[in-house]
DNA sequence: ATAGTATATAAGCATATACTTATATTTGTG
DNA sequence: CACAAATATAAGTATATGCTTATATACTAT
């Protein structure tokens, strides 16, 4: 049985609406560090460490293929992580609130 | 459908030890601030502050009644919110690990 | 009314967090 | 080798967070 700090710790990093994202895309595929700048309106060293506390701790996993990384989810040991992303919306839909707010960003 | 960053603000809440062993007792019963405040090795103010912030955000809610004040669960509208809580472990098993962590802080 | 108990709020502070810019590292290509 | 692209790390900073102590509020009982 996990620790419960362990699992605070775990669901503290989903409560970012960045990772959360992240994590809701990787759902669908793995996907690598340039295409999550691209998507958030967001520096490429910020899209960097959010990923880097992912990785402490071990709730994704990378995959360094030439030139580029690729991340990809591992939760097979933290059901509390799947549950949460089970209630998920689908990518399509994650990806029109980031626009939705990018457009905000720039009407204001 | 709720907003990506609505979810995120809710999941930030049950990223913090304390709070997430309130919400994991809140669904078993009802309890009030004091019993909180015997269980945590934390003060009362503390407590106070935590509930308030799970308020806030609809996750709990309150009924006062004579002096006390009961808080109890809110979560019928927020399925990701009860897929984690779900997955928690038992009242026993939390108020036992809070129990150890205050022996770990007086063996110190 | 006064005192005691339960809870909330206010103010202050130390630490954590999420960015930024600058720079380093790694890999592919001419 | 030199340069460009992808990624990571470092350092700095503004804001958020989680506590503390002090105080206010609300209810109970004598």
């Amino acid at each position: 049985m996990k620790e419960l700090s362990n699992i605070a710790d775990n669901l503290k990093l989903l409560g970012d609406k960045t990772r959360l994202a992240i994590l809701t895309l990787l759902k669908e595929r793995e996907w690598c560090v340039c295409e999550f700048v691209e998507i958030f309106d967001m520096s490429q060293p910020a899209i960097s460490q959010h990923l880097r506390k992912l990785k402490a701790q071990g709730i994704v996993k990378e995959d360094k293929r030439g030139q580029w990384v690729y991340y990809s989810l591992h939760i097979e040991d933290k059901p509390y992580i799947q549950a949460v992303l089970d209630q998920m919306p689908d990518s399509k839909t994650i990806l029109s609130q980031l626009n939705k707010s990018q457009i905000n960003i720039v009407c204001e």
